[in-house]
DNA sequence: ATAATCAACTTGTTATTTGCAAGTTGATTT
DNA sequence: AAATCAACTTGCAAATAACAAGTTGATTAT
């Protein structure tokens, strides 16, 4: 596979030579935020990943240590992606997207409430749905 | 010009559709960490960035209204790319992704410390640098 | 038990983006 | 007036992404 190429030591442009893309932290947020953990689930978003990018985004992330293969507990045939501590700290990350993206773009009505939410009580929301996801 | 495709109305899809790549946060980190406010300044950092890529990166952020063209006070030969608020509050995510550097990635062992005192007093150096950067 | 379907990929092909080297144009310095 | 500087643009090979289709090992339906 390929060898992750880091451009400099800087802690910036080291997060993005392993996130820095358009669908790594999608796949981050289905897990975390939409309850998904399947292939086929991925592939149902919204953003519609082709089949060969999140192959290629799944093994990625797996090589870098954000999220794990596991047997999916309903069925052989499917597995389980589950984040690590690693992909779960990433939250506070997707969090100050979506303040950003609240704040300044034209995004989905329905999802503007949450971000004020989100504002008023940033640090409580973000602990509840990192134990939410550790316990899962 | 490209037409910047929105890929959803989810709010970090849509940040992600502006910011999502591996170079246009380290053009805001240059201007905002760095002191940096030129071509030839951006182009001078540790990561190489390629010219014709510098060029598309700061015309798609000029259009996103991240940063803005400004004559450059010392000549005029030069330009001085200033951050918009709209670029500034993208600090908060840029300090994220440092914090999440700092726990889980092999850094510059001199940038660690910056990382610590981040993580002690975050609100309050958001705070700081985002006044510096309205100043400026 | 056999066929059809599902889940997770892989492969091939085309379109887009990147990286690299070199060239252009309008200041500025020598 | 010539060389240099700053901000780009252009051309081209290489890498990556998008799209369509095919493969393989479960699982479900007949």
């Amino acid at each position: 596979m390929k060898p992750l190429k880091v451009r400099s030591g800087c802690p910036i442009s080291s997060a993005l030579d392993i996130i820095g893309d358009k669908w790594s932290l999608l796949i981050v947020r289905d897990i975390l935020m939409n309850g998904k953990n399947t292939y086929n689930e991925f592939l149902k978003s919204k953003e519609k990943i082709a089949t060969n990018v999140l192959a290629d985004r799944l093994s990625m992330l797996e090589a870098s240590g954000i999220l794990a293969k596991e047997e999916h507990p309903e069925s052989k045939a499917k597995i389980f992606y589950r984040l690590t501590d690693k992909g779960i700290d990433l939250l506070p990350v997707l969090v100050e997207l979506i303040l950003w993206s609240n704040t300044y773009l034209p995004i989905d009505e329905a999802a503007r409430p949450y971000g004020e939410v989100l504002k008023r009580d940033k640090d409580a929301i973000i602990k509840q749905l990192m134990a939410i996801a550790r316990k899962k």
